[in-house]
RNA sequence: GGUCGUGUAGCUCAGUUGGUUAGAGCGCGUCGCUGAUAACGACGAGGUCCCAAGUUCGAAUCUUGGCACGACCA
């Protein structure tokens, strides 16, 4: 932690533990109501709409919660800062299955009938409280996390309101016919009298052997011809209702001599056919299934066909049709197995259903044909198949079987191994597919709104729109909304128990209100028995059935609610309005905010949240015309999902859980192995862990800036560790350097006005201040650079794109520490304290710092509030003054400080430094051994001018004595002209590989040579002469062996190795300069402390080095007094190379100053 | 089986309307710097850009078809 010491700042500690600091900048977030003056403070602005996907509260949070919880703070924040008012309300997803499951669990049972033994009411009350039971966790991890979000407010959808407002949508959907009754096919398991969630019977599959049936369907139209249908549930025959192909496959009408019956079935599979029933099967002609279609045939039971097989309806384009009984289409329909044509029973199948769905639609209402369901419940035939009746379905299959063979019905039949579903708590007795009466909403009669709607939401990626979101909409279904269960939304409909006539109800006042209300004492006396219970349970069940009223329909009749409750994930889909309670209040803020602007979720809410929401949205608002597409959400970032990293022993698959490199247990290799987040295998970290040990800064950075959110993100420990240097610690050691001169210069700049902002235009009234354009150089570079960053930054973000913001920032800060403070640490160390142009410098890094901190704040919010509230405090603020970067404007780029010209002359001084460290490390020359000399030999001329004015920035920072500059330097380089491929290759064509040959083969030096003097050159291919510009080529230089040169893109660098006597003697002089600093080190002197020095040596060169050098020695090391003694001394024996040295420091005095 | 996505260095990933020398970080190796120092820098090795065909003067990039992996759905 900082102490205090002399100075305007608090000296930052160049060990710092993010993970502590953190705390305390969370302390003073809560002290102070940080996030809540954030939003007093743009009241009045414009806003900027979060809508919060409520997370299911009654699990603990995960890791991919820390992801979805970070990005959904980042851009609220940056808008923020940009002016706009941005509440966050955060909510909670508190209804449905997995909370009963959980308290299921708790109660040691399992099966609804259970519950009901138990009893609803006392079961409710326990699914409402268990869904609290990690709140704490939840608020936690949100804080820890720097998640501002407003958790007080928060919405609930257990709540009355919440849940009112539900109803409203709802009745608003049965009022308009858009909420009706159907069927919907599921997997039942008939002894349990249940049904089973798609969890649950994926637990249940086992391999079986069941019967498979080839069985004829006579063609009326057609004499001594069966369709050949093919089923492997025999018992769903005598509900049958079509027989489908496929339009596209062709289809075979064969001969089969043996029974003198002709058989229609997929060409593709005659063969096939042919060989299982052991004989010749003619082909007698072939048409496509198209043709096919419309086909009448009789069914292999007539218990419907007797009675109904004649029914005809009237179909919506006017004619009419027979209702059952004939081939239709699907495009389900493969020749995979079976005959190509396929035995439809909707009943007994999800697929078959979906196809009595779409002929139903066909017809005009009432006219299309209903669902034949002759199997009750309990999975025993009913009346209606009076010869099987009572018989279990599965148990018939062979009766059945045996009748389709008594009346030549059946062609073949054999066993066929699939894989089937099993009841998982009863693992003898299969599951059934079963029809049961359900609700849905009519999304397919708005399906062509949402995908226009859709079309206007800014998606990223981009591909969700046309892809897999785009194609879910397009393949819609009527979401099928009702749950036989007990914790979630009562569906608002009111019964006719006399005629069967319907009412939704729109609010709990509005069903008080209804004529000879009975019902609510069950509530009342509840409450009274219980004052604690929560008053929101009087709109759920059991209460709610309780409540019954006078039928509007009949008179002496009364309203009863159906059962059901609603799928929540209805209930999350309803949060843009009904997280205020609209329309039964919060209509002002519903009005502010909707639509949101931005809303983000991970890829699997694409049938969730993002689906409930849209469908919901576009049902109820698209027909006011004052509600504009899109809505509910103008953008929506879809992350990816979060994997984890293994520690997986090569040899013997023995799992660790770090990285380390031989097994524990038997010496393998261990290898790193990206894999699925698995609470069993434990291979990831809890997200605390985390905070504690690398802070939330450094987990939040890892997010935003290591790819983009869309893309899968793996979470390890490692890899978070990894993204701390490249960032946060760079920012930090460069914000230590600041404090750790500023307070040995006393640098104050308290004079600034507005000290709040610490912008640009602020820090102009500070002392000692200069415009900009006044500075040197460097400082105009960096200036340049950050408002260049600064408008990238923006830009992306505006995009919400944070990966290339974070990537732009990075480079920022490498090139504000690698550049301009480490070419800028002798104007820090200058001995005069009023120097302009240690002013400037330090004015420019205290700019640079504070612009920084503001751009990374939504980023990294901690570590930029402890630097901002340190740099801000020197400014003398009073102890009342609040002082946080989250309060600050984000910064704007002020383009008339960019200097692109600067910026690209910059980036050739850095390259050719570069440039020149390549070539001594190839030498070996260390750095620390002058040259006299180095050759720049220029690609381009254009910048030499400007280079060869920062000739002694190159010459200290490669140590070399001369810098000649040359754009001809034959002896060193070879010219390589090449075609400019980008302008050449439109205007030559076909002749772009000769051009490139001809390159190859001209006189290089002579075409730049001919472009230089007339502006042109000309290249003769083919005959033909081309006129080149200089554009028209590009330079390329290349290093001739036999020099120490490297050569880069914009040009090559030549040192002068020769090594005079005098050149070595440099490098001693400074070899014994970092002798003595190590030695200073060593004794731990102050920085600032100057020194008596002692130098003893043998050596004439050593000796002759330090005469020589004496100057420069003797300021390195802040030596006050050099002596040179030939006596033995005290002090220590060191080594330069194979040259003995004896060394000894007095300290002499204190200096105030700079190095 | 369908839809979508992904495939680039040992690992994790960039690669902006197609332009001929494909980049970063980490890891590895070599070295440097030495009062930002438990920091920092340079250099190096490492690539059939999944495969094939096509379009084009030119393809990591566009098209088609495969293959592999992943997600969702069935």
């Amino acid at each position: 932690m900082p102490e205090k010491e002399q100075g305007s700042f608090q000296a930052a500690s160049n060990n710092v533990n993010f993970p502590e600091q953190e705390q305390s900048i969370l302390e003073f977030w809560k002290k102070n109501d940080i996030y809540k003056r954030s939003l007093e403070q743009r009241s009045d602005q414009q806003r900027y709409v979060f809508f919060e996907g409520p997370p299911t509260a009654n699990g603990k949070p995960h890791p991919g919660h820390c992801l979805t919880r970070a990005i959904k703070d980042l851009f609220p924040r940056y808008k923020t800062m940009q002016g706009f008012l941005c509440e966050r309300k955060a909510g909670w997803d508190t209804h449905g299955l997995p909370v009963e499951v959980e308290v299921c669990k708790e109660l040691g049972i399992h099966s609804k009938e259970d519950i009901e033994a138990y009893g609803v009411e006392p079961f409710i009350q326990k699914c409402q409280s268990s869904v609290w039971q990690y709140m704490q966790q939840w608020e936690q991890l949100t804080e820890r996390l720097g998640f501002w979000v407003d958790l007080n407010k928060a919405y609930v959808t257990y709540h009355q309101s919440y849940v009112e407002s539900v109803w409203w949508s709802l009745k608003s959907f049965f009022d308009r016919g858009l909420l009706y009754q159907g069927h919907k096919i599921i997997w039942w398991w008939a002894q349990g009298g249940t049904a089973l969630s798609a969890g649950e019977v994926g637990q249940g599959y086992r391999t079986v052997k069941d019967p498979s049936v080839y069985v004829k369907f006579p063609l009326l139209d057609r004499e001594n011809t069966s369709l050949l249908v093919w089923t492997t549930t025999p018992w769903t025959l005598p509900s049958n209702q079509f027989a489908a192909v496929n339009e596209d496959i062709q289809y075979a009408t064969v001969y089969d001599a043996e029974q003198d019956h002709y058989l229609v079935f997929a060409a593709d599979l005659v063969e096939k056919i042919a060989t299982k029933m052991k004989r010749e099967l003619e082909v007698k002609s072939t048409c496509s299934g198209k043709e096919l279609v419309g086909l009448r045939y009789q069914p292999p039971f007539d218990y419907f066909y007797k009675t109904d097989g004649e029914k005809t309806g009237k179909l919506k384009s006017g004619e009419t049709e027979p209702l059952a009984w004939r081939i239709t289409s699907a495009d389900f329909v493969t020749t995979d197995s079976g005959t190509g044509a396929v035995h439809e029973a909707p009943a007994f199948g999800e697929v078959d259903y979906e196809l009595l769905v779409s002929e139903q639609a066909r017809f005009e209402p009432g006219q299309g044909p209903d669902l034949i369901c002759p199997v009750g419940p309990n999975g025993k035939f009913t009346n209606e198949v009076p010869d099987f009746e009572g018989q279990w379905v599965k148990d018939a299959d062979k009766a059945l079987t045996k009748k389709l063979k008594e009346e030549n019905k059946l062609y073949l039949l054999e066993q066929y191994e699939h894989e089937y579903p099993f009841c998982w708590r009863a693992d003898e007795d299969p599951l059934i597919q079963y029809p049961r009466r359900s609700w849905f909403v009519k999304t397919t009669e708005y399906k062509d709104k949402m995908l226009a709607n859709n079309q206007e939401i800014n998606w990223l990626p981009e591909h969700i729109k046309d892809g897999r979101f785009g194609n879910f909409l397009g393949s819609n279904v009527d979401w099928a909304l009702s749950r036989e269960r007990y914790w979630g939304t009562p569906l608002p409909i009111w019964v006719c128990q006399s005629t069967g006539q319907m009412e939704a109800v729109g609010s709990y006042d509005e069903l008080l209100a209804k004529p000879g209300l009975t019902g609510t004492e069950v509530w009342d006396k509840a409450k009274a028995a219980n004052p604690d219970l929560v008053d929101d349970l009087k709109v759920h069940k059991p209460y709610i059935d309780a409540i019954t009223y006078d039928s509007p329909f009949e008179s002496g009749a009364r309203m009863n609610r159906v059962s059901e409750v609603i799928d929540c994930w209805y209930d999350s889909g309803a949060m843009p309005f009904a997280q205020w309670g609209y329309p039964h209040q919060g209509e002002e803020d519903f009005k502010q905010q909707f639509p949101a602007d931005f809303i983000s979720e991970a890829l699997d809410q694409t049938r969730g949240w993002f689906y409930s929401q849209l469908a919901i949205s576009t049902l109820l608002f698209s027909d006011d015309p004052e509600v504009k597409l899109p809505h509910p959400f103008e953008n929506c970032i879809v992350l990816g999902l979060m994997l984890a990293e293994g520690h997986v022993c090569v040899k013997c698959q023995h799992r660790h859980m770090s990285t380390v490199k031989k097994c524990e247990k038997c010496g393998g290799k261990v290898q790193r192995k990206t894999e699925k987040m698995s609470k069993r295998l434990r291979n990831y970290s809890a997200p605390n862990e985390i905070f504690d040990t690398f802070g939330a800064d450094a987990l939040r950075w890892y997010f935003f800036a290591n790819q983009p959110p869309w893309t899968s993100i793996i979470y390890s420990s490692r890899a978070i560790k990894e993204s701390i240097p490249q960032f946060l610690l760079r920012l930090w050691n460069v914000y230590s350097f600041f404090v750790q001169y500023a307070n040995i210069d006393g640098f104050d700049p308290s004079s600034v006005s507005n000290p709040q902002q610490l912008s640009a235009e602020s820090l102009g009234s500070g002392k000692g201040y200069r415009p900009v354009e006044q500075r040197s150089e460097l400082d105009r570079w960096i200036i340049s650079e950050l408002n260049r960053t600064t408008k990238t930054i923006v830009e992306r973000m505006d995009n919400y794109d944070n990966y290339v913001a974070c990537t732009t920032l990075s480079a920022f800060v490498d090139s504000l520490s690698n550049w301009y403070v480490r070419r800028s640490r002798d104007r820090f160390w200058a001995e005069d304290k009023e120097d302009t142009d240690k002013l400037d410098a330090y004015w420019t890094l205290l700019e640079c710092l504070a612009a920084t901190c503001k751009l990374a704040a939504p980023f990294v919010p901690f570590v930029t509030e402890s630097i901002w509230q340190n740099l801000t405090g020197a400014f003398g603020a009073d102890a009342n003054t609040i002082n946080s970067v989250h309060l600050c404007d984000y910064p704007h780029p002020d383009e008339s400080k960019i200097d692109e010209a600067l910026s690209r002359q910059m980036n050739l001084l850095r390259e050719i430094a570069s440039l020149g460290l390549s070539a001594r490390m190839n030498e070996k020359l260390k750095v620390r051994q002058p040259l006299s000399g180095m050759t720049v030999v220029l690609n381009d001329p254009t910048d030499q001018a400007w280079l060869e004015t920062h000739d002694a920035l190159l010459k200290k920072e490669l140590n070399v004595q001369e810098i000649s500059y040359t754009t001809d330097a034959g002896d060193f380089v070879t010219y390589q002209v090449v075609p400019n491929f980008k302008l050449l290759g439109p205007r030559v064509g076909k002749l772009m590989p000769k051009v490139k040959a001809a390159f190859g083969a001209a006189d290089g030096k002579a075409m730049l040579e001919s472009l230089s003097l007339s502006g042109t050159a000309t290249l003769e291919v083919e005959g033909e002469s081309i006129e080149l510009t200089a554009d028209d080529v590009e330079v390329r230089l290349k290093a001739n062996e036999g020099w120490a040169a490297s050569q880069g893109t914009e040009a090559v660098v030549v040192l002068a190795t020769e090594l005079t006597p005098e050149l070595i003697r440099g490098g001693l002089a400074r070899d014994l300069v970092r002798l003595i600093q190590d030695y200073r080190k060593e004794r731990d002197l102050e920085r600032t402390d100057r020194i008596v020095l002692t130098v003893q040596t043998d050596s004439d060169d050593l000796k002759q080095a330090i005469q020589e050098n004496k100057e420069y020695i003797t300021s390195e090391t802040l030596t006050a007094q050099l002596l040179d003694t030939s006596a033995d001394g005290g002090g220590v024996e060191k080594e330069i190379g194979e040259l003995k040295i004896q060394l000894d420091i007095e300290v002499a005095g204190h200096t105030s100053g700079g190095a």
